[in-house]
DNA sequence: CCAAAAGTGTTAATAGTACACCCATGC
DNA sequence: GCATGGGTGTACTATTAACACTTTTGG
């Protein structure tokens, strides 16, 4: 016997994916006006349907790169929302992603490009839908991921500085870390590269660039190493 | 202008659940052998699909109760596997869900009604599709989720023994932890109501019963305490 | 010479880990 | 009376948290 598919109810499954960016003072999302109805004019996350032919992830990166023109960045499947009157004009599931960009390496593409705006996450329009209760989650699971891999570099530029690091972790965990016990855990993780090269915008006595090092941090996870901040 | 979704791809999605059980001994899972093609006759997890007038949870829930007789159990959606070619008869996502259960209050039901079978973590059959996969993460969020949140308890009787607490933390965390240490640090969450009642079953001098006080837990939860073991 | 941010170590407090003996009971 | 699992506390170690002054340099 095979099974009769056929009767079983299909549905929609759209993809919205929260956009995360870090401008050296705060975190920020990524948002679109909605430019049809429902809900025309209003703030939404950027979004598009699953196409028969891709999974999850190559359908969240096509709508990323479609509505930004950015690739290859972090990202992560969140959650599945499935409330039964979530979009009023027809039964709609939208999985949640969402993706890290390094705002200055992407400022060109974005504000040239495309009509999205950032918000700060501590000031932001509300959305459409459940678009709010996605970005909260979204919120949480940043926290959580950045305190157990090393993807908040992905915010920031390949070259940073120590301070630059500290605040992103400061915006991200939304709690002030001590300079030198901050300073002291990072080094002691040894998965950085002190550059020879300073960054002479912030101060006049310059701070040192540093990269983070996949190659040892890999190597080390492979030894047992775990990130933990 | 309304945007026409009506272009838009649908598609089958399937909710599929990775059921633990522990038996004072082991963390099991649920499996039963599927009775229709493709895969006949191989062990799979329990699964269904959604119907339009329901949201996630409630497809979990009805799946598990449906298969099982099993309401009202700790459940959590796990995370969307989307392969295109995950299901070789039909293009079909599926959502796992994970669900916690404690097998000695629900044994009779289990094994009078239905064909399902437990087996030890340590020790299952291979499984369906990426039924294999979904069981690895499931087992990773289960080993996260009783790290910080009070669920262990839900695969345990109301009432059990320190020694049932530990001997399910070092099945779940692949470890092993010092008994007093662990009873020091479970007794300082201040989340256990002793009984004054023994469990005469395991030993001769009979060893005391506890509960987890889930009022005490929420009241500590609002004043900023968060569980962690 | 001064303003502004960078850089740097030590101490105290806390949390975690290791460890061994007596107790109560049924047989 | 002895075998079995239950119950208990302390000393040591590692980690985390608190804290302030000197350095560099452009203006």
């Amino acid at each position: 016997m095979i099974h009769d598919y056929s009767f079983e109810d299909k549905v929609l499954l759209a993809v919205d994916c929260i956009i995360f960016g870090f401008d050296e003072e705060d975190l920020q999302i990524l948002l679109i006006k909605r430019d049809f109805e429902p809900e025309k004019g209003n703030w939404s996350l950027m979004g598009g349907f699953l196409k028969k032919d891709e999974d999850l992830d190559q359908a969240a990166n096509r709508i990323l790169h479609h509505l930004t023109g950015i690739n290859n960045v972090y990202m992560e499947q969140l959650y599945n929302f499935s409330k039964v009157n979530r979009d009023p004009a027809e039964r709609t599931l939208s999985v949640a992603y969402y993706a890290l960009i390094n705002i200055a390496e992407h400022r060109q593409e974005l504000t040239e490009n495309y009509s999205a705006k950032w918000f700060k996450i501590s000031d932001y329009p509300s959305l459409i839908f459940d678009h709010d209760q996605m970005v909260q989650k979204a919120i949480a699971r940043l926290r959580y991921r950045t305190s157990t891999n090393p993807i908040g570099f992905e915010l920031l530029p390949e070259k940073f500085t120590m301070r630059q690091l500290q605040k992103l972790y400061e915006t991200i965990l939304n709690e002030k870390l001590d300079k030198r016990n901050f300073i002291n855990k990072i080094k002691s993780l040894d998965i950085l590269v002190k550059l020879n090269e300073k960054d002479m915008v912030s101060s006049r006595k310059g701070s040192f660039l540093y990269k983070f090092d996949a190659k040892k941090y890999n190597a080390k996870v492979e030894e047992g190493f775990s990130f933990r901040l």
